[in-house]
DNA sequence: TTGATACATCAAAATATTTTGATGTATAAT
DNA sequence: ATTATACATCAAAATATTTTGATGTATCAA
């Protein structure tokens, strides 16, 4: 990898970091992670969520806000009910960092001399 | 990606859910991000983040503490200083569980019928 | 139009995380 | 031996997140 690539992926990792931080945020719950893996088979509502794990509804719709505020998940409504689905977009952001921290940390024994 | 490929994909993320699950309360954390953002450049002790950032020297140990415990990081006295740097298996890992998600989440409308 | 369902939002309480400043331990230089 | 440096650990305080139970809004069915 040449240093132009290893500056961009630097830049990439500095300007996203915002973003970054409030996607692994949204993931460092537990039952955040639930709900996310109920999401790999498609849609859920909250009350799908309700029967599959027993959590309160409202105690749902808190954790539901912040993967939404995070952009890791979308909604559509469908009359009373609310479908929810991971967001691939912000998977493939998150991908590329973690990317970005593999491919450009160096084997550099001492980083400040 | 037949049947097994994504039986074989949901296995995995349920086995390391803990591990995944300390990974993601490490980089939930603007503080550690940068941390995690300086060893890119190779090795630190902590008193080169003093220097780079403006954390406390305790502080810094808990935020390393954190690290440490979730896999992050690996670390390598030499007199009186300790090093840390990035464990790329970890991040292999995180890697690995977001490409599980990504590669398995279908597109399914609903998931719970 | 009434009642039920699905979900959001709110404020208070419960809980967890982070920060601070002090103290402890090991290493090394004088 | 004494002192300084590098870092870990601790308990208390500060702060942030999560949970709970109540209430609100929209949609729909009878």
């Amino acid at each position: 990898m040449n240093l132009i690539t290893l500056k961009l992926l630097k830049d990439i990792s500095k300007v996203k970091k915002e973003n970054i931080s409030k996607l692994m945020v949204s993931f460092s719950d537990p039952f955040r992670l639930e709900i996310i893996d109920l999401m790999m088979d498609g849609e859920v509502c909250v009350c799908d969520i309700m029967k599959l794990t027993n959590l309160s509804q409202s105690r749902i719709s808190y954790h539901i806000k912040i993967l939404k505020e995070a952009g890791l998940i979308a909604d559509r409504q469908e009359g009373r009910w609310v479908y929810y689905s991971l967001n691939k977009e912000a998977l493939f952001l998150i991908k590329e960092w973690i990317t970005s921290l593999t491919d450009y940390s160096s084997n550099r024994k001492r980083c400040c001399e």
